[in-house]
Formats: C-alpha cells, sequence, structure tokens
DNA sequence: TAGGCCATCTGGTCCT
DNA sequence: AGGACCAGATGGCCTA
C-alpha cells in the first residue's frame, strides 16, 4: 500500500526520473521545452482511461495550440468558479463571519448537501401535516428557503432582498413547526461550539425540540442554537421570543417590523440594518409549536435582549 | 513554518 | 483536428 502525505501525493522517495520530473522549478520553466531523449523514456501511457495497452506518444501541442488551450482552461475553470459563486448565495449561510471569510469550495458543497439534505427532509416529512391546510410541498419548501434565506442573509443585495417574506405573510403560507425552522436553518450553519453556553443551548434545544431523542433534525436544531449563540448573545432572546412570542400572542403580519439585526442578531454586514424585514410576517408559518419559556438561572447571555420589537413583549 | 486553499499550466483521454 | 474535461504538479497567498 503506497503512503501519501498531506496532499494526496505519494511519501515514497522517487526514482531518480521521478525526481527530474517532479523537482521543484520556477514556473517560468513550465513552459513547454523541446522534447528530449529522457521526456521520450518516460512517458507512459496513463493509467486513467480504459485502454491499457501501450500507445504512441501523442505529438506535444503546438504553442499557440498551448496557449489557446491554455486560455480555455482558465475560461473553464472562470465558469466553474462563477457557478460557485452562484451556489455560496443559493445556500444559506453567514457570508461574512468573524474572521471576515468566504466559504471555500469545499464548504460550500457540503453545505449545499445538508441544506438540500435538510429540505428534501423536510419534504418527506411535511405532507401528512399539511394535508389538512392544504398548501403544496412546493410551497413549504419555498417558505422554508425564503426564510432560511432571509435569516441567514443569503439573497440580500441592496435594496432588493427580502425574498420570500412576501410570500410568507401571504394567507396561504404554509404552517411550519419551529423544529422545521429550525432544522432548515441549522442547516446552513456551521458551529464550532465549545464553551458552556452554547453546549447548554444546544441541549437545551435537542431536548426542547426532540425530546432529547438525536436524529439529523435535532442535531440541526441544536446547531442553530449554539451557532447563534456562538455569534451573538440575543440567541436566547431571540429563541425565547420569536417562535413562541410568535404562537402566543398571534400577531398579525404587519404587526412588527424592525431590521434584521434586530431580530436574529446577526452581524452586520451580513444583515444589513438598513434592511427592513417583517419580521411577524418572517415567523408566522412556524407560529404553530411555541417554545416554553427559557430559563437559564440568570445566565447573563439570556438577558442581554435588545429585542428592538416591543410589540413581543 | 506548516498546512489549507486556490489559480494556473500541463498532458492525457474522450468526444464531436 | 480541435475542444472539453480531468487530474497532477507547482507556486502564491494566507492563517494558525
Amino acid at each position: 500500500m503506497a503512503e501519501f502525505d498531506a496532499n494526496n501525493n505519494s511519501a515514497l522517495p522517487l526514482p531518480e526520473k521521478a525526481q527530474e520530473k517532479y523537482s521543484l522549478r520556477p514556473r517560468a520553466s513550465l513552459k513547454r521545452e523541446e522534447p528530449d531523449e529522457d521526456h521520450e523514456d518516460s512517458w507512459k501511457p496513463s493509467t486513467r482511461g480504459r485502454s491499457t495497452k501501450r500507445r504512441q506518444k501523442p505529438k506535444p501541442l503546438s504553442r499557440y495550440r498551448r496557449k489557446t488551450a491554455n486560455a480555455r482552461e482558465r475560461s473553464r475553470m472562470r465558469e466553474i468558479n462563477e457557478a460557485f459563486e452562484a451556489l455560496r448565495r443559493a445556500v444559506p449561510h453567514l457570508a461574512v463571519d468573524a474572521h471576515n471569510e468566504k466559504l471555500t469550495k469545499i464548504t460550500t458543497l457540503r453545505l449545499a448537501m445538508k441544506y438540500i439534505s435538510a429540505l428534501s427532509g423536510l419534504l418527506t416529512a411535511a405532507p401528512s401535516a399539511q394535508s389538512s391546510s392544504s398548501p403544496n410541498s412546493a410551497a413549504e419548501a419555498a417558505a422554508i428557503v425564503a426564510a432560511t434565506t432571509t435569516i441567514c442573509g443569503g439573497g440580500i443585495s441592496g435594496s432588493g432582498g427580502l425574498v420570500g417574506t412576501a410570500a410568507m405573510s401571504s394567507s396561504s403560507a404554509p404552517l411550519l413547526t419551529t423544529t422545521d425552522h429550525l432544522a432548515a436553518l441549522g442547516c446552513c450553519l456551521s458551529p464550532s461550539t465549545s464553551d458552556d453556553v452554547d453546549s447548554l443551548l444546544s441541549e437545551y434545544a435537542s431536548d426542547l425540540l426532540c425530546g432529547g431523542g438525536g436524529g439529523s433534525e435535532c442535531s440541526s436544531a441544536a446547531s442553530t442554537v449554539g451557532f447563534l449563540t456562538d455569534h451573538h448573545h440575543h440567541s436566547a432572546a431571540f429563541l425565547r421570543d420569536l417562535p413562541g412570542a410568535a404562537a402566543t400572542y398571534s400577531l398579525s403580519p404587519s404587526s412588527c417590523s424592525t431590521s434584521a439585526t434586530d431580530v436574529v442578531g446577526f452581524p452586520s454586514p451580513l444583515l444589513s440594518a438598513d434592511f427592513p424585514v417583517d419580521v411577524a410576517a418572517a415567523f408566522m408559518p412556524f407560529a404553530d409549536h411555541p417554545l416554553p419559556p427559557i430559563d437559564f438561572n440568570g445566565d447573563p447571555y439570556m438577558f442581554e435582549d435588545n429585542f428592538a420589537c416591543t410589540e413581543f413583549s
């Protein structure tokens, strides 16, 4: 079994020829050199592909064709990167975290997988619950996407960021449980929670939403709570007041407006403070499962409540 | 300084 | 023949 280093390259000592071939060299020398005898000898058919029999060595590309091939490759990679950029925007996430980093490609792909998985899970779990209240799966999925997008900041750009809130405030908006909401939201978060408050909130969410059980939805909810706590101490207030209050006080869609930053506590510029969100409308679909009040025995995080919408209290 | 991430160059293979 | 796709190699940049 061959050994590989961190870059997935063979860690075994290279034969003399290979060392010559793979030795470090300045980028400038990467330009095509005239074929020589060594190159001729070292050429072997690739193991990739179907044919294993020896083929004739392909003729090296001319300088012109090499240049055009490189240009095409750059263009191809640019398209791929644009697609990644689109995917970053499509997948709800904290676009700007504490370190001002953007999602890496691999992180983007993983988040997309989680997000799709969470939404698929909701769609497969939802039919029985929604059969009486009529909304279809697509509407529900759209509402989840919209809510998550709104909350997480995806799709917000300048003046046109109110993705989905209009749909959710309509009378036909599907009802989603708080668990649904948190599960969908949690899929876009990547918590690195380790402190006591995070653990506490995660456990709380797990117990509260899932009765202490396991499951991906449960962990997503716990992740959400943990992440929110990790990044903003208003999260406890958010958890306590928003979904619960929406149910308890039967808010009308137009009863409260504030900035998303005030509500969820996500740091600017993730959600612009100038970006208006109809809070009640956004959370009306999640109002059917009220959360009980949270008691953290005086935990200071719990009561740092700058929640701006007084109609809730 | 090591390791992660990325862009770019390059050659091999497949397809039209 | 030429383009698309792919993977290996390499070096630059950045962060822990």
